[in-house]
Parts: C-alpha cells; sequence; structure tokens
DNA sequence: AACCATTCCGCACCACATTG
DNA sequence: CAATGTGGTGCGGAATGGTT
C-alpha cells in the first residue's frame, strides 16, 4: 500500500539482544543509511516525521525472547490497521531492550523491550482529522495489536521539521534529542498494575540512544 | 461492506559455511 | 581469496474466514 520510494529502511539490531557492542556497531550502520534517507525523502515529498515509542510491561530474562516475538507480531497488526495505514506513509522501527542494574530496585534485573519507530506522515497530519492519531489512540492501538489487560506506556512526538534540508545533521540532533526526551519519561513512568514495574534509569538505556543515532 | 485475524507463500536480507 | 550456497528471520501481499 505504501510506496515503494517511502518505505523506509528496516533493521532489528543484533541477534544477541543484549550484545551492547553488536548492537553500538550494527547501529552506527543503520543510522548512516537512516539519514540519508530522510533527507532524500524530504526532497521528493512533503512529509512530516514523528517518533514514537511502544513499550509493554518490564519482563524477566526467561520469558523475553516469547515478550519480543509477541511484539513482533503485534507491530504486523498494528500496521495493518485502518488508521495506520491511512496515517502512516512509512517507517522505520528499532528494538531496544534495557535492564534494570539497579541492585536496589525492586525490578532489579528485570529486562525492558521496547520499539523506537520514526514514521513518515503526510505533511497534513496534524491538519487533517482523517490522519490525525492521538496519543490515546496510539495507546489503545498498541493495546489492542498486543493483546494487553493493561494500557501500556505509548509515547509520540513530532520531530521538528527544518527547512534547511542541507544539513544532515539536524535530524540527527533532532531524533536524538526525541529519544532522550521519551526515554526520561520512561525512566520515571509507572505502569498500574505493580509499582515493580516502575522502570528505573541506568546507564545502558543511556548508552543504547546515544548510540542509535 | 468494512474491518480485522490468521495463514500461506515468495522474497530479501543476513550470518555463516562451503566450494572453486 | 572471492563466489556461491544455506538456514533463519521478518516482510508483505494474497487468500480466507470471522465479526460487526
Amino acid at each position: 500500500h505504501t510506496e515503494e520510494a517511502l518505505k523506509l529502511y528496516q533493521a532489528w539490531f543484533c541477534k544477541v539482544r543484549l550484545c551492547p557492542m553488536c548492537n553500538w556497531r550494527r547501529s552506527l550502520k543503520i543510522a548512516y543509511h537512516n539519514k540519508r534517507i530522510v533527507e532524500t525523502v524530504n526532497e521528493r515529498e512533503n512529509v512530516r516525521w514523528l517518533f514514537l515509542t511502544l513499550t509493554v510491561k518490564n519482563t524477566d530474562a526467561e520469558s523475553l525472547s516469547e515478550t519480543i516475538s509477541a511484539m513482533f507480531k503485534a507491530w504486523n497488526r498494528l500496521v495493518g490497521y485502518k488508521a495506520f495505514k491511512t496515517s502512516v506513509r512509512g517507517y522505520f522501527r528499532a528494538l531496544e531492550v534495557t535492564k534494570n542494574r539497579d541492585p536496589e530496585s525492586e525490578s532489579f534485573g528485570t529486562c525492558h523491550p521496547h520499539f523506537h519507530v520514526l514514521l513518515c506522515v503526510p505533511s497534513s497530519y496534524f491538519k487533517k482529522k482523517e490522519y490525525y492519531i492521538k496519543q490515546d489512540e496510539w495507546t489503545s492501538l498498541w493495546q489492542k495489536a498486543m493483546k494487553l489487560d493493561y494500557k501500556p506506556i505509548v509515547h509520540i512526538q513530532k520531530v521538528k521539521p527544518k527547512e534547511n534540508l542541507n544539513e544532515l545533521e539536524t535530524y540527527e540532533k533532532d531524533f536524538k534529542k526525541a529519544m532522550k526526551e521519551q526515554n526520561a519519561i520512561l525512566e520515571v513512568s509507572k505502569y498500574p498494575v505493580k509499582d515493580t514495574d516502575v522502570i528505573k534509569g541506568n546507564k545502558v538505556t543511556d548508552e543504547n540512544v546515544e548510540t542509535v543515532l
């Protein structure tokens, strides 16, 4: 349904999901790719970019792989939904897994897999009712796709458009900034079900964010 | 009819191994 | 060494069937 010219490069980091070095090397390659794609698309099409983060509750190490494959399936459902198809013209999706390394924390050792998604939407996304998807709707779409019995933490924000297309780095900066902000939000966010599901900040998170773009 | 879930299949990509 | 083969994974379209 989406035009091929707008299809964003897609990748999932490292088979050994928790290996920071593999992720790091890989992400450098992908970052370079994405920068070029975003620039090219901006030259040809009048589009905006959104930054979406999809999360689930923390999981223990044993069920991590199940959770992740459930997330992939859920993602496939999500992109099939009407709302998504009409509003989104392309995307880049990255899986990130962080681990709570704070020995003081109740949720010490639990894993926190989540998707970071760069969405390409029409420039009229915010104006047209048939395009715009509110944060609540993103949340319920993700909840439905994941078949969750709780409200997942979902965050969406726009990447500031820069007129100046020559500067590749502007998007890099904006994207980094968006990631940092969203991770800051994740760090202080609680899931309503249990307080042991609080996501605590840790060094690994910051490093991963730093290296994704 | 519209929307969504599910399954199937071919394809692309990648890591790794084998071959010439 | 490069070229080629192979298995695993996810994508994406088609088809099917269920639900409203």
